[in-house]
DNA sequence: TTTCAAAGTTAAAAAGTGTTAAACCAGGTT
DNA sequence: AACCTGGTTTAACACTTTTTAACTTTGAAA
């Protein structure tokens, strides 16, 4: 789940943004200000931030800076009143990720996102490793194919796309729901349940090696054990 | 210093695409219209265009037709509208390098900007830089040409686009949409059907290197592997 | 133990792709 | 004008991948 830190001080555009959010499947904390925003920061791990540049008790491009000592990776995102030239420099040399001025549409925000939480992922797993070991298995990410004993098989998009997550996470959990974002675009029934299919199917292949196991972890999701 | 040519009929998305360019270190005029854009570019030097297309008095495809007759080099990305009827995307006909649609995030804006940039700058540094190595098989895009082994074969002008824009982005996905909208105009069911079409040409053109693929992405697109 | 949500499995439906051939269309030629 | 010609699109049919549906089994909580 990705987490994100949300302040800003007006009341309804706080707990609308974070509504918003919530229903496409974050988890969002707000803050009502600066320095409670900087609390919430120290005390819990998050993924992404987007801060109002206009609050009381301490404003966003302070609040930034005192972020980036802690983290000077995590993306920021600020929302601003007006579109004020100083302002969007400022926050540009704070190390502002992407910046928005009110009003906005939510889909906007959204896609902001989005593109940047790709882009970061991208970052962490660069250089891309596309190839990967599974005892006597050998499966290619990138040519989406497995090789048992000389023989190959061709896997399909989303066949590769999991098995893939899953390599990237031998033996660790790997929650269902952020398995459905990042393969299936969202988590919805009918995708859990596609995904529930991919499971079935991924087994089968796997089945040659009797030391290689997909775990389902009740209500969490599942892991590749090896 | 990179010059942008920026036009924009909205204020606050003008100046926020100029302040953020700028803070990227490009030199960026904003024109609020397509005749105050042409005044501007028929008096200063650019290097980039980036062209809304719904903007008063004259539009971003008629903009880019006086512009490419003044300079048909320069690179030219487009700002659209998410519901655009599909014969104005035909505008993609004067030569449009890439396209955004709104809304969009500015860090992908900056990212399309500076792939062209650096195609073009390769293709200034080095005019014969359309060919492309293809295991044993040399690609000419410019001369519509595949060598194989002494022996020639001459490609239509769209087996060329497409290969091109495989060879191009070798070994990552190119998603069918892209590839229609840049090659085709626009894209609808007959054109991807087309699209398809040509797929098959390309795979046997291709044939004869074993290790050369053109890969189906079920429902994304396709990439080229090597 | 009962109960119900979550997960496993299989099959059918729907969506997307591969391929071939015929139709279409624009250009140059007779 | 009618006729070629080569490129491109449309049509048709086969096939693959993904999703939806239906039914079964498992696991955790009341």
């Amino acid at each position: 789940m990705i987490k994100i830190l949300l302040t800003e001080d007006d009341p309804n555009l706080g707990s609308l943004l974070q509504e918003y959010l919530q229903a496409k499947e974050f988890e969002v904390d707000l803050a009502r200000d600066g320095n409670l925003g900087l609390d919430m920061f120290l005390e819990n791990e998050y993924d992404f931030c987007i801060l109002d540049v206009m609050m009381p008790k301490k404003d966003g491009f302070s609040l930034a800076k005192e972020i980036r000592i802690k983290n000077p990776e995590i993306p920021i995102l600020f929302l601003t009143a007006k579109s004020m030239p100083e302002d969007t420099l400022k926050g540009f040399e704070v190390g502002a990720d992407d910046y928005m001025t009110k009003p906005f549409s939510m889909e906007e925000l959204l896609v902001r996102i989005k593109a940047i939480l790709k882009r970061v992922k991208k970052e962490e797993k660069n250089p891309e490793a596309d190839q990967f070991a599974l005892g006597n298995i050998l499966f290619d990410s990138h040519k989406h194919t497995l090789t048992h004993e000389g023989n190959l098989t061709k896997l399909t998009s989303k066949e590769s796309d999991l098995l893939k997550l899953f390599c990237q996470n031998l033996n660790k959990p790997v929650s269902r729901s952020y398995a459905l974002k990042l393969i299936w675009g969202d988590d919805s029934y009918f995708n859990a349940r596609s995904m529930d299919v991919y499971i079935t199917k991924l087994r089968k292949y796997l089945k040659p090696n009797p030391d290689l196991q997909i775990m389902n972890l009740h209500g969490e999701g599942f892991k590749l054990v090896c």
